[in-house]
RNA sequence: AGGCCGGUAGCUCAGCUGGUUAGAGCGCGCCCCUGAUAAGGGCGAGGUCGGAAGUUCAAGUCUUCUUCGGCCUACCA
């Protein structure tokens, strides 16, 4: 007799892998997009998937400007997992990339290089501003383009979608030709900011702020028509003299822009300010004479009346009524001037306006629509009460490019200028100020007047101020060929993730006002019509389908320089007497809406219509909306099936990311520390329907995440070591153990498809994560490892059990392949290495229907139940050290009466578990992990004994098991020893 | 200022049409194992559902208000 046990271990079938615990990503990420590249990884999947049906998703174009950040870079990962997953589900997800290149941040930065080398923007030809955007664009293009590949999205890398290809110009410009044909398009107008000094729009970030002296005004406008239901809601001095007293009364207003008033055409108020009518009774003494008198009646905010009491050297004064202003008609203040032309007999509406305050002034706005952003807005959007008045809607046109005022004016205000446009007072007040105050005097319609110092918009460039005033624009109708409607009833039709999308947009485009197209800009493309003397447009002519392809033909060749540098004539050969280019340019938004046509329907290989936009939220009012209003105005229809909007990513403690709080994260960053899978991770497992958060933290929850699936599925590999499919056991002859596997597999094989078509990626990565943690690592691994390790190479339960994790691992990984790209090919190739194929050239697999058993799962669940209240009977003993491996433990329960479906479950278990060459009882002892578990009926009872301390038992010095018997090893153990050495 | 939306354990998420002591995983604490080992396993402690009021026999789940946050629009005549 010996002490020397012998040492089992070389007996044993451990798990057996090169794979790597640690996975470098950072590192191994670039090695893995080589690889894709070298196989042509895109071009396989084209290849393979060709006559499938297509999942389109359309691309929504970054711009191309700046490096990609965590938004842009969630939004790319989303539409690949979205673009993967549906490849792999059977569909043939062509991918185009898209990049938006037009527009004003881009053309700033031109002017700003320009302005660098002493250029300014009028000394450099439009052709060779022109040439430098398309660089400038295409240069961030191709980082852009780097930074996305890097994230692992798969696409068409190699031929993206640009708007500055001259055949999408060429094609966005046939889009609105088309829309012109159907007379959606109209001329109208819109107060933009305008430098009359440099007689050029300007946009709001090419103005700055700074202090200006300015004349300020208060201005009677004397009531016209009070008899129309006009509203006294209080009566101090008696309802009759109060009616009186509003008849004869004046609306007032305070402006600090005199040259606006001749382009009055209406009064803004508010119902949320309380409006009173005041009897001057007495004046100030002053040196100079007041310009109000005594008995005139005043109707203001009553919380301003008494600064514009002082203003007006107003002593005292009666307050006559309490009065809603809602249906007073006005008259100009200008209508008695003497020399008047007739031109202000038109009636003055109130109008009710959200930018109305009671903070300054009078609690009156006055309302230029042709010279303010917000007076234009109340106008426009006053439509059909003007309408319903008699008054014409349109936005008068009152100022020319020199800022001075135009011939609809009364001659005496005709060309006088706001502001001097040249000579030492550049800059400073013109001569209208002066005129309109001495006008208004003339009327008596000057109430008082002053200076002030205020911020002002002044041009970047001279520093000279800036006006507003409206200038001919081009707009896209809403209503004249039903395009609301259209859009409207598409909205219906359309699916949105989240549904709340639908509401969002919906609203949008019932309220939104007709689509102002034209810019007065230079980097983009160009509004391609050729107006005639009367305004009309040539897509109107007999011959407007050969200009038509001319202008087409011109751009295509050599892009919008083909329209801005070719001579009408050649456009136009005949019948051009009075006809000329228009020179604005398209609402770069424009471009983007016509994404689908000349991408999706220019290209014979992708349907015309999208599967899917996937967008940020912001994208409701932008490229959403854009592109429905575009494809609805020129097919009648919208461009997509669905909708997904995304939130937005904010820190981790859901504010927004910005420079100035330090809380920002980028893509480069997270890709050098932790690797793009880590990203990807945190793209799937967080909610995307709302902001998404990101921290240190949470990234470091994905990076844990990771490590604990790729030790998963490592350990798979390990246990496959040297498995061969021809080692399958038939489902038939499976451990219910083994079944009840599959038995998830087939579960969450319809989970999954389900929720791949709702977008649901983090319910497939939690369904996942718990899969492997929950399912696989601590519990069936955990029970398995005996079988695996100790059992003959060839006994039915270990070669089963490879089996299953076959089966696992085959869908684990295709299933995991959209999310983890990277790790994914790495896995796979560790089991199928191939110097051509991937595994996201697999399709998901199929489950068998028999793999589902609903009462083997909830066996199985009672099973862990049991071990669970087990394992916390265990415990106390292992902390106090009486046991320390759970194999050290005999365990007897006893369960009540009713419980015994329990019971004759496990004994129907235990009759069919044929394969252990045990007791089958011992079937529960290898789901508890302990030696021995014995079960009886009686009061819910769990008993643990230690079994190192009862000496009939002997620790098995190969499986480590405690049995009672002959030997060092249990009888199993004997049979596998003695396999494994007539094999070897 | 207006429109739309969101706020469940430290973190990421489940909680369907209102109905038993609000769930999961991660993280954390303690323990075990050393034949997945810069791994693996077990047990445990953490929320009253942003706040308040209301409807109801009953509310995380409905209503109102409020607070914080996000997107969009507007921003001084």
């Amino acid at each position: 007799m010996t002490d020397e046990k012998r040492d089992y271990r070389d007996t044993l079938f451990l798990p057996k892998t090169d794979f790597p615990m640690r996975a470098g990503l950072p590192k191994k990420e670039p090695e893995w997009l080589a690889h894709w590249n070298k196989i042509g990884l895109f071009e396989r999947l084209r290849e393979q998937s060709k006559g499938r049906e297509q999942y389109i998703l359309h691309d929504g174009p970054p711009y191309a400007n700046g490096h990609i950040h965590m938004g842009t870079a969630l939004n790319k990962i989303l539409k690949d997992i979205v673009n993967r997953s549906h490849q792999m589900l059977g569909y043939d997800a062509h991918y185009v990339p898209g990049w938006d290149c037009h527009g004003l941040p881009i053309e700033w930065k031109v002017e700003e290089e320009f302005r660098g080398k002493g250029r300014s923007k009028d000394d450099v030809p439009g052709s060779e501003f022109r040439s430098r955007c398309r660089e400038y664009a295409a240069g961030w293009l191709d980082v852009q383009r780097e930074e996305f590949k890097r994230l692992g999205v798969v696409g068409e890398w190699d031929n993206p979608y640009k708007t500055m290809n001259f055949q999408s110009e060429a094609d966005i410009c046939a889009e609105l030709l088309k829309i012109a044909k159907t007379g959606q398009l109209y001329r109208g107008s819109k107060p933009i900011m305008w430098s009359p000094v440099e007689q050029t729009a300007l946009a709001e970030a090419e103005v700055e702020y700074a202090d200006r002296k300015a004349t300020q005004i208060y201005v009677k406008f004397p009531v016209y028509d009070a008899d129309k239901a006009f509203n006294i809601l209080e009566w101090p001095e008696g309802e009759e003299k109060a009616a009186n007293a509003i008849r004869n009364s004046s609306v007032l207003i305070w402006t600090t822009t005199p040259w606006t008033i001749p382009a009055n055409r209406a009064v803004s108020f508010s119902d949320s300010i309380s409006y009173s009518v005041y009897r001057v009774d007495e004046l100030e003494e002053s040196e100079f004479a007041p310009w109000a008198c005594v008995g005139e009646n005043f109707i203001a905010a009553e919380q301003l009346w008494e600064s514009i009491a002082k203003a007006g050297l107003i002593k005292s004064w009666s307050r006559m009524a309490r009065v809603s202003p809602r249906n007073l008609i006005l008259s100009h203040p200008l209508k008695s001037m003497s020399d008047a032309e007739g031109k202000y007999d038109f009636p003055v509406p109130l109008l009710e306006g959200s930018h109305v305050t009671a903070d300054a002034g009078t609690g009156f706005v006055h309302t230029a629509p042709s010279h303010g952003e917000d007076d234009y807005v109340v106008w426009i959007s006053n439509q059909k009460k003007l309408e319903a008045l008699g008054i014409d809607p349109i936005v008068p046109m009152t100022m020319d490019d020199a800022g001075c005022y135009t011939d609809i004016m009364p001659t005496r205000f005709q060309g006088l200028d706001v502001i001097r446009t040249s000579g030492k007072k550049r800059g400073q007040d013109g001569k209208a100020n002066p005129e309109v105050l001495k006008a208004l005097v003339e009327c008596g319609n000057l109430l008082a007047r002053g200076m002030l110092t205020l911020r002002d918009a002044h041009s970047w460039r001279s520093k000279a101020p800036v006006i507003r005033r409206a200038t001919p624009q081009w707009f896209i109708s809403m209503s004249k060929g039903g395009l609301r409607d259209k859009a409207v009833a598409q909205i219906e039709k359309t699916k949105f993730w989240p549904d709340r999308g639908r509401n969002r947009i919906g609203t949008m485009v019932a309220d939104r006002p007709d689509w102002l197209i034209s810019r007065q800009r230079n980097w983009g493309v160009p509004i391609t019509l050729i107006v005639g003397p009367d305004g009309e447009l040539h897509t109107e002519r007999d011959d407007a389908d050969a200009i038509n392809a001319r202008i087409l033909a011109a751009v295509e060749k050599v892009g919008v320089d083909g329209w801005f540098e070719t001579p009408l004539e050649d456009f136009m050969p005949d019948n051009n007497e009075g006809w000329s280019k228009v020179t604005d340019i398209l609402d770069v938004w424009f471009d983007s809406g016509s994404t689908h046509a000349f991408c999706l329907k220019r290209r014979d290989d992708l349907k015309d219509r999208a599967d899917l936009y996937l967008e940020g939220s912001d994208q409701h009012r932008g490229w959403f909306q854009s592109s429905l209003l575009e494809s609805c105005a020129v097919y009648g229809e919208a461009p997509y099936d669905g909708v997904l909007t995304h939130g937005f990513v904010v820190d981790e403690k859901g504010l927004k990311m910005s420079k100035s709080l330090g809380n920002t994260m980028s893509p480069e960053d997270i890709s050098k520390q932790y690797g793009a899978e880590i990203m990807r991770i945190w793209t799937a497992s967080s909610d995307w329907a709302n902001d998404l958060k990101i921290g240190r933290e949470i990234i470091q929850t994905s990076a844990d995440a990771y490590r604990k699936m790729r030790n998963t599925l490592r350990y798979m590999i390990g246990a496959l070591d040297g498995y061969d499919e021809s080692d399958a056991v038939d489902y038939a002859d499976m451990p219910a153990l083994e079944k009840w596997v599959l038995h998830r597999l087939a579960e969450i094989t319809a989970e999954h498809e389900a929720a791949i078509r709702d977008h649901d990626h983090k319910k497939i990565f939690s369904t996942l994560f718990n899969l492997c943690t929950v399912d696989l690592s601590a519990f069936y691994f955990d029970i398995r490892k005996d079988a695996l390790y100790c059992d003959p190479l060839n006994s039915t339960r270990r070669r089963a059990c490879r089996t299953v994790i076959n089966e696992v691992f085959q869908r684990l990984t295709t299933w995991l392949a959209p999310i983890m790209c990277f790790t994914m090919e790495e896995v796979w190739q560790a089991r199928h290495p191939s110097e051509d194929k991937s595994v996201h050239m697999e399709l998901f697999r199929d489950a068998p229907e028999a793999w589902l058993d609903k009462s083997l799962d909830a066996f199985m669940g009672r099973v862990r139940e049991t071990r669970s209240q087990i394992y916390e009977a265990i415990e106390p003993l292992r902390k106090d050290g009486t046991i320390r491996s759970s194999l050290e433990a005999r365990v007897d329960i006893s369960v009540l009466g009713d419980d015994m479906h329990c019971v004759d479950y496990l004994d129907i278990d235990f009759k069919n578990e044929y394969s252990s060459p045990e007791d089958p009882k011992d079937t529960l002892a290898d789901y508890i992990i302990v030696s021995e578990c014995n079960m009886s009926v009686g009061d819910e009872e769990v008993n643990v004994t230690a079994l190192s301390s009862l000496n009939n038992y002997t620790k098995c010095e190969r499986s480590w098991k405690y049995f009672k018997g002959e030997g060092d090893i249990t009888p199993r153990d004997a049979a596998a020893v003695k396999a494994f050495e007539a094999g070897a």
